[in-house]
This record gives C-alpha cells, sequence and structure tokens, in this order.
DNA sequence: TTGAAAGCGGTACCAC
DNA sequence: GTGGTACCGCTTTCAA
C-alpha cells in the first residue's frame, strides 16, 4: 500500500495524509484520527526508504564492535531499551579487533553512504584517530568511553579511576601490600584510567608501585589465569587481585585454586563487572567482590545521548562520567600474616 | 558529491556512470575502469538510500536477538564475515525475552517498512508462530536452528541430538548410571532434540529415563549452579552433568566443589561450547569436555545461506544439519565405584 | 486546513 | 557503447 492509493481511499491528498500520520500541527484533530485509525485499518506504513531519500535521514544508529567483545549484547540491549519507542534502527559493523585501517574505512564508508545518521564508538585511545575521523567526516557521534583528542566530541564514560582506586584503596586497608593489577588492553584510554587510579591508591599511601604487579592483555579467562599464575610464582607472592572483568576473574580463581590457596582467605580478588544476566560475581564462590557499573544502562543512556546529538544538542555540551559502585563480598578479606 | 555531478566531471552521462559502477557488461572496460578510479579518487559514493528506493532493496539483513544471550556478538561476527564484501548491512533489533507479542509486531514492522531484505530469528520453537507470520509477510528468512511447522523454510542448525546423544553414551561407556542433563529453555527446538538425544542414549542401554534428572532453563550460572546442587542433593546423586552451555558449566563446576566433590573425578562433566574466545572449555579447571559447534561459523554460513535465499534459491533447498565434535577433556572419567 | 507539484539521488528502459 | 528521461514513494514548499 503507497501513499498515493491509501489517499485516494480516504479521500485525502498525499499531502493531508503525510502530514497526519507526521503529526504536523496544521491538520484537524479529527483528520488526523481518522488518519491514524485508517492507516492502522489498511496497513499502510510508509516506505521508509522513500523517507530516507527525502528527509537525508538514515534512522539508524550505527555501533562498531569488536570481534571479540562479549559484552556487546548488553550494551545493545540497553540502546534497544531506549530506541524501541522511537523509529530508529540499530546497525551493527563488527570490525577485527587491532585492525584500525579497516576500521577507519569502515567509518568512512558508513559516513558518506548514508546509512547511518550517527556512530557509537567504544574503547577509545587517548588519541584516537576514529574520533579525528569521525569528526572531519562531519557525522555526529558519541565516544562510549574517553579520549583526550581535542576535537570536541560527545561521551559517556564510567568512572574507571574512581573504581579502581577504591578497589585498590580498600584492599590496602585490609593490610594487602602486593596487590597486582590485571588490566585491560594496553593503550586504551579506560586501561590507562585504571592503571592510574591502581597507582594513586598506593601513592596515597606511600607506596611504590611496582610494575611487576601489572599486566594488560583483552578479557579472557586464558589471560586471567596466565597472569594470575606467574603472578603468584613470584616471591614474595602478591595477596590480592584486581581484575579487570568477570572473565578474568573466572581465570584468577582458577589459578588461585590450582596452586592450592583459597580466594577470600589467602588471596583476596575485586573484578569489575558489567553485570551480566548469564554470569553474577554473586554467584561465584566464593562470591566475588566487585566494581560494578551496569553496561546496559550505559546503552541506554548511549542512545538516548544520541538521539540529543542528532536534535542539535552540541557535542561540547554531552559529557557523562558515571560513578561505580564497589560491592564487597566474600572473595576479599584481611591480608594474611606475612 | 552526487552522481550528477560526478557523472559531469567525467563527462559522462549518469546513465553510464551508474552501469560502469554497478558492473554493467555494456560499458567498455576503458570507460569503467576510469570512472571506478575517479570515483575513488573524488569521494563519489552512491547515497545508499536513493539506491534502495528505487531498486526496492533494503540492502540489509535483519537479526532479531533475544536480550539475555550471550551468544550473539560471536553469531554476528561470524555474519559480518560474511558480509564484509557485499554491500550488506546487519540490523539488530533486539527484544525482550519472553514477549513473543511484541517480537511479532517488530517483524510485521521490520517486513512492512522495508528495512531488511531478509530476516534471520533464533531457537524456535517446533510450531513457531514467527515462522508463519515471516511466511505470511512473504518476507525471506532464514531460521537458526529447526521447526517443525510445515511452512516452508530455510534453516541451518547443529545435531543437538546426536551431540547429546553421544554425550550420554559416552558417560554411560564410562560406566555412569546417574546421569542429569541440565538443558535449554523449555519449549525450544534445540531443547526437545537435546532431550531426545539423552534419552535414546539411555535406551539404546534399556536404561529408564528419570525425569528427575533433567531441568529446563537459560544458560545462565545460576541455573547450572542450582540445578547441579539440586540433583546433588539426591540420594543416590548422578555421578555425571551434560550441561547446556559453557555458563551453565561454570555453574556447575562450583556446585560440585561446594559439597567436597571433584569434577573429573566424583562427577564427570560435559558442556555444549558454542566456543567464544574469552571463555574457553580447555582452559577451566579441570579442563571441560564438550560437545563443540563455533557459533561464528554459523553465523558466517547463515549469512551466505541467506544471501542466497535473497538470489533466489528457494527456501526449501537450504536446510543445513551440522555435526558436532565431541571433545573429550579432564571432566570426564569412569563413573567412581558405588 | 487542504492540495498541487517539485524534488530527494539514483536506476533502467528505450532510443541512438 | 552511450545518453535522455521516466520513474521509485515520500516530504515539503507554495498557493489556494
Amino acid at each position: 500500500m503507497k501513499l498515493k492509493e491509501f489517499a485516494k481511499q480516504l479521500g485525502l491528498s498525499p499531502t493531508t495524509v503525510s502530514r497526519a500520520l507526521s503529526g504536523y500541527p496544521e491538520v484537524s484533530e479529527k483528520t488526523r484520527k481518522r488518519v491514524a485509525e485508517e492507516a492502522v485499518r489498511l496497513g499502510y506504513r510508509p516506505n521508509i526508504n522513500a523517507v530516507r531519500l527525502v528527509t537525508g535521514r538514515a534512522g539508524a544508529i550505527g555501533v562498531v564492535m569488536g570481534r571479540n567483545e562479549f559484552q556487546f549484547s548488553e550494551f545493545m540491549s540497553g540502546m534497544a531499551e531506549r530506541l524501541d519507542s522511537e523509529d530508529i534502527d540499530i546497525l551493527v559493523s563488527p570490525v577485527a579487533d587491532h585492525d584500525m585501517k579497516a576500521e577507519l574505512q569502515l567509518y568512512s564508508r558508513l559516513a558518506t553512504s548514508g546509512r547511518v545518521d550517527a556512530v557509537i564508538i567504544h574503547s577509545p585511545k587517548p588519541n584516537d584517530e576514529r574520533i579525528l575521523l569521525l569528526h572531519k567526516l562531519g557525522i555526529p557521534f558519541l565516544v562510549h568511553g574517553r579520549s583526550e583528542t581535542n576535537v570536541p566530541h560527545a561521551w559517556l564514560d564510567i568512572d574507571n579511576e574512581g573504581a579502581i582506586r577504591r578497589a585498590t584503596s580498600h584492599l590496602l586497608d585490609l593490610g594487602h601490600r602486593r596487590i597486582a593489577l590485571i588490566n585491560g588492553r594496553d593503550g586504551l584510554t579506560f586501561t590507562l584510567h585504571r592503571d592510574k587510579g591502581y597507582r594513586e591508591a598506593l601513592e596515597q599511601r606511600g607506596l611504590p608501585f611496582d610494575p611487576r604487579l601489572v599486566t594488560h592483555g583483552q578479557f579472557t579467562d586464558e589471560i586471567g589465569f596466565r597472569s594470575a599464575r606467574s603472578f603468584l610464582e613470584q616471591s614474595p607472592r602478591p595477596t590480592a587481585f584486581v581484575a579487570g572483568s568477570m572473565m578474568t576473574a573466572l581465570g584468577v580463581y582458577r589459578a588461585v585454586r590450582s596452586v592450592g590457596l583459597v580466594v577470600g582467605k589467602d588471596i583476596s580478588v575485586i573484578a569489575h563487572d558489567d553485570v551480566f544476566p548469564y554470569l553474577t560475581a554473586d554467584n561465584m564462590v566464593p562470591s566475588l567482590s566487585t566494581s560494578r557499573s551496569p553496561l546496559r544502562a550505559a546503552g541506554a543512556r548511549s542512545a538516548d545521548l544520541t538521539l540529543q546529538l542528532l536534535t542539535g544538542r552540541p557535542a561540547t555540551e554531552i559529557h557523562e562520567l558515571w560513578p561505580v559502585e564497589l560491592i564487597l563480598r566474600e572473595s576479599t578479606g584481611p591480608a594474611p600474616e606475612a
């Protein structure tokens, strides 16, 4: 059913029908109501591609996801929550990890092809080429995370620095002195922020920073296991771990057990938790102390902010830093006597 | 840069340029090459929405994802691998779990709005309303999984029945007699197939089926833990578990440990593994025996088959059943003496 | 408050 | 092999 045909059936002009459906003020209430009802009854829906062509809007937000990021479904679910009521799609473009060239090409394509009205990017670096490119391309974008590029950009981030500072401080309060940090991929802003939070906590106590107590890598159980194992071989060994993700924590738990130690007694563990429905810190044994920040909520808010961007709110105004909760469970305890 | 403008710069007509770029045969090789080069140089890209309007193609494949499905990133990465070379997007529509009404509405919208050329649906039921609806709507679709609706439809599935039959048989071979199955959500085809495979293995040995040894639920660590715990309270307790996913297996491991038993010795465990980069069966302690089927590959192939569907291959011809490997590791061992 | 008509940026038919 | 032009289905100015 096309507009013309539909309009004819109603005895109206296409113009009026279009206006009625789009909620223009000049249409009489009676007409609007009739049009709306008939549209449902006769099943008329505007052809989205025609609308897009004529309005120049794509009606979609692009999300570029790294291929190995299990967190994605959660973020996107959040986005969907917010976008459900709008007529806006989520366009997902997975891109191979670590292939910056391919990723940059992707943005050019997305921007110039008019598939999306805006883009959300993840895991930025302090000096991120993608941000420069997107700015140059003139396409609205939101950064999930932060960057230090002086190009103006909208962002939403969690307080990684504060989260890890507090986690580390708490461990220090418990008497731990050798605390290992299993951090994210090197060079990413959130990794740097976490490193910073960790160092700050040490500094506050006048404790020295030991680079041998920090590793960087993807959030996988394997990296968690390997890092923890190699830390545990040190002498003296650390008595506490700060882990970058739930998956990392799984590896850490295993590593601790594999050398005959007990999490929460011999070794304390705090991990960052994005809150996944399928893997719960509370259910781990012992239950896992976490710095906690629901990724789903971040997804919803990111969609919301992107929408604001699209309605003209300046990117420079859109900066949101979310606090992170510290939730203490059984995996943290006083440092064992030396 | 628009076609008209671009064509003028080349001293050609829009028609010729369009043909050259779309690879029509009647354009001379020389012209085609020149046009292609200049397009890159001047940065001309056809406006996708205009193309879509005029061709009637959406240039996108829709994927409807349940909100709590961590497997999704992996499947989509696979899709992207295949779609990278095509000019086809992935449109993701997350939908609340268990909200069939919302989901059906979503399909109607997707189909009638012309946003997507085809849809991929997941986790079908034997008699799935979505399949009926999509068929009625006349939009091409591929089912990831299987259904028993007599509506013709393309599908790609793994041999869940065979996988669980073999897993169970293997445990029986090892002398286990009380084997518990922690299965997926009730009513879904793959869950039924797994139930069936489990029963078949028992039948082959003439062993009775005990409904108290089977649970159904989402693939979460929590369900894995709870199910396993309640199984372990039975007397006599099962000596082996077949778990529906890696997340479930995490819960099972925990449950076993929490009652002072040892996986691989007191209790054998086999889980189904979709192969995630961030959670590896081999890294678990003890390493986890699995029925294994890479979801990423399924995603790539699903995209491929959907493309075939779009080029006219009849849905009734597209049925693919993938075998599942059984990989034995340390979590399975002989049944302990009674 | 309603309608006629000119595009939006391409594709593809039909002529040359 | 190349070009003119009528659409694709809608929105939006302009006029009534």
